[in-house]
DNA sequence: TATTGTTATACTCTATAACTATA
DNA sequence: TATAGTTATAGAGTATAACAATA
């Protein structure tokens, strides 16, 4: 897989790129992500204000670029995603007493709900579906062996 | 990870979404991608550009559409990528005389010797780059299951 | 009528630079 | 001077619709 082709794949998917664990991790987090989109949609939010969400139910009022840095996301692209957060009534923008330049971000009631009831059940579905075809064994190991490698290529990555 | 957010992660490691396995494989794929593309850059070509001078490699000359259905790229957006290796003197047009609508995309000499001897070995270093916290035996059971998991989701996937 | 490649167009995501208000 | 948020802008990547050539 690292490096040469002789690898005996399944008919259907004897793809060029089947061998290559960039291509497999790349379809793979297109599959989730969209997966994880769809059941998302009925309750009006994407899988990054997700993201947003929990991170705010998990750590606290937080301002914007310290939960962008946290999921990944640019200081200029999280103005767009609390602009719409807000707007759906989900977040609120709380100037922080102890530096009134930065928010402390706070989620409404209405997403204390949906973070602590709807979504925890949205997650595990869209996560029990995509990952039934391994074994809860397996599945740990899984995230095990991923959690692992990115954290290994945490810090070389270009990103 | 399915559901529930009660691991014990790493100090480090303690964000929000290291339990996701959506996250995680998001995370992943864009290191691969970008230590990648790091790679290649010198040899003048980008991860998708890799995609299709080895599928052709692999598949012998093919249309335009065919080798994008391979590796996931829309027919629109293969124009400009063929454009591009065709312009690097690594593809050629050339028409396919049974139905002369599409081309049979052939690969220069360049691009055989590229494909053949040099990305091999900038491929198989930066997977033994990206996966070196890994045992051998880990690296295929890694394979081995996400390989289970993009093909079981292959089908559902909205893409 | 249908399909391949193409163009034009638009939409999303992302990133850079410059601005404001605060520190 | 530096930082948080904002705006404008531009660049990738992607997708839809319409067209010409060919089937």
């Amino acid at each position: 897989m690292t490096s040469e082709q002789a690898q005996v794949v399944p008919k259907n998917l004897a793809e060029p790129l089947w061998g290559s664990i960039g291509f497999l991790l790349s379809k793979a987090a297109d599959q989730v992500e969209s997966q994880f989109a769809t059941a998302l949609g009925p309750h009006g939010i994407t899988p990054r204000e997700y993201g947003i969400l929990t991170t705010i139910a998990r750590r606290g009022p937080q301002s914007q670029q310290q939960i962008g840095s946290q999921i990944g996301i640019d200081r200029t692209t999280m103005v767009n995603l609390v602009d719409s957060l807000e707007e759906s009534g989900l977040v609120e923008r709380v100037r922080d007493a102890k530096d009134r330049r930065r928010y402390a971000l706070t989620l409404s009631p209405a997403a204390e709900k949906l973070v602590h009831k709807t979504l925890p059940v949205v997650d595990a579905e869209t996560h029990d579906q995509y990952l039934a075809p391994l074994t809860a064994a397996e599945r740990d190991t899984l995230v095990d062996l991923i959690r692992r490698l990115v954290a290994h290529n945490a810090d070389n990555a270009a990103r």
